[in-house]
DNA sequence: TCATTAAAGTTAT
DNA sequence: ATAACTTTAATGA
């Protein structure tokens, strides 16, 4: 789900740019504004103690982020940080919740959107919590496939290196080279330089 | 089965 | 050039 930046603007909507690595918000701070990204990727993650990031999600054209926390008076459960170069739109929350008075559709698109992350959350937990590597792997990238038109095999090209995909997962990134190259073996994905091909 | 460590090769900035 | 990412191999829980 997107909203047009037309009306975010009329909203008072203002744009943004980061740089490769910079925070957008960070955890444990009062969440403000309505984001959506225009241009790049963001990431919604965590460190634990030892430094390990776990990616919780990943943003790019149009996506909006930070959206479940607008609602509810609660700090963020998550870092927002810019993978890539990349440009967002905010509109402060006030700003937010009148133009959703104004535009009641929104309400509903809004509603969906969330739907739709709480749903896939929680079909990822499934597989995450207790299923093999090379199933927690296949999920996440079933999930993101998911959004795109084409549903023809090897059709999607998996935008996330070895790295990313290991830290959605929870798995070590040795773990998962070894588990991406198993699946080519069984056929289950293709490599085309580098490239994953699902 | 998977994590960790180390070492080396490759790609992106 | 330097950092970030990818890969392989050995070892151990």
């Amino acid at each position: 789900m997107s909203i047009k930046t037309s009306l975010l603007y009329s909203a008072g909507a203002v744009e943004e740019h980061y740089n490769a690595g910079e925070y957008i918000f960070r955890e444990s701070s009062m969440p403000q504004f309505y984001y959506q990204v225009l241009k790049g990727e963001v990431k919604l993650n965590n460190y634990n103690h030892d430094g390990k990031e776990f990616i919780q999600n990943i943003l790019r054209n149009d996506e909006s982020f930070g959206t479940s926390m607008l609602f509810i008076h609660k700090v963020y459960p998550v870092n927002a940080i810019a993978i890539s170069k990349c440009t967002i739109i905010k509109v402060h929350k006030e700003s937010f919740y009148k133009l959703l008075e104004q535009q009641p559709y929104l309400y509903l698109e809004v509603s969906k959107s969330l739907s739709e992350r709480l749903y896939n959350k929680f079909i990822l937990m499934r597989k995450i919590s207790c299923h093999n590597a090379s199933e927690r792997l296949k999920e996440v990238i079933q999930l993101m496939k998911q959004e795109q038109d084409n549903q023809l095999p090897f059709s999607f090209v998996v935008p996330l290196t070895r790295q990313q995909l290991a830290s959605l997962t929870g798995l070590c990134i040795e773990t998962t080279i070894r588990t991406i190259k198993k699946m080519e073996r069984d056929k289950i994905l293709r490599i085309k330089d580098r490239k994953i091909l699902y």
